[in-house]
DNA sequence: AATATATCCAACCGCATCCGA
DNA sequence: CTCGGATGCGGTTGGATATAT
């Protein structure tokens, strides 16, 4: 009854992954690229499911992933998306380069939804608390205001107003929390204002396509290709990723992914022994 | 210093969706 | 059109770490 688990196989290894394994993958997705999912482990002499592969790779191993906390103004863009896509985590992770959704929905449980309550804010519905006491036989999630195609013409209506609020709450933001302004580039900083300053570019972000921002960050395959072929478009804009195979990646702004993650193999490896 | 409690985040689980046969 | 396999997604869990008592 009901599908198979996909990890049911006798010596299917769960749990956290270690340095061997990450390098495995490591080597094997950067010589290889991303192939069907399923046939990763065996072809790459892992121990797992492909389900467990690919979250490996996403969320924590892919070398176009950024580090550590989201700045304040990948935090703000966060707010202005759930504000729109609700738990949508992997929309809006697409439109945060080098963010995984897993990174995002975590930063979200533990930072923003308490940051949002503190302000007086529902993090589900966006509303100020007191004001969704009144109204809330008709509040429900912003989700399920959602158009399903993008063409929900409240929400659309509803931009301007919804932006001004983000800002008011970025605004506030940067009077209480120094610290977070210190963590947000510049270039963050002028994305968001980029973005918050141009109403199209604004109203592309929570439509479903890609923006231009993140299509110049874009390395994953597009859906309409076959997975069992290697993606072009990354191949061919990542070519630098196989020469990292077997020397440093250090002038490309990846070293420290990479080497972290060949460092930690490395400590990891250590205490192993 | 020891213990309890809170917090964070990597990883898992199960359902949804996509896509080819 | 239907079915089944593969992948994607969102919710949840559990272990590690930090903080409070």
């Amino acid at each position: 009854m009901g599908r198979q688990p996909c990890c049911d196989k006798l010596g299917v290894k769960k749990g956290p992954w270690t340095a061997e394994e990450d390098k495995k993958l490591i080597n094997f997705i950067l010589t290889n690229g991303q192939c069907c999912w399923r046939a990763v482990p065996k072809l790459a002499g892992l121990k797992r499911c492909g389900k467990s592969c690919r979250l490996r790779w996403t969320n924590y191993l892919r070398p176009d992933l950024k580090r550590g906390l989201l700045t304040q103004a990948e935090e703000q863009l966060v707010i202005d998306l759930h504000a729109r896509l609700g738990n949508r985590w992997s929309k809006i992770a697409a439109r945060l380069p080098g963010r995984t959704d897993n990174e995002i929905k975590n930063h979200w449980n533990t930072h923003i939804k308490k940051k949002l309550l503190k302000m007086g804010i529902d993090p589900v519905t966006h509303e100020p608390l007191n004001k969704q006491a009144t109204s809330q036989n008709s509040s429900t999630s912003p989700a399920e205001h959602l158009p399903q195609a993008g063409n929900n013409n409240n929400n659309i209506n509803n931009l301007d107003e919804a932006k001004e609020t983000n800002h008011e709450i970025l605004n506030s933001e940067e009077n209480s929390s120094s610290s977070l302004a210190e963590n947000s580039s510049g270039e963050d900083s002028l994305l968001l204002d980029s973005i918050c300053s141009d109403d199209s570019l604004y109203d592309s972000l929570w439509l479903d396509e890609t923006p231009l921002v993140e299509a110049l960050w874009d390395t994953t395959p597009k859906p309409q290709n076959n997975d069992m072929n290697f993606p072009p478009s990354w191949e061919d804009n990542c070519a630098w990723l196989l020469e990292c195979q077997d020397f440093g990646i250090h002038d490309f702004g990846f070293n420290d992914i990479k080497s972290n993650a060949l460092q930690t193999i490395g400590v990891e490896e250590e205490e192993q022994h």
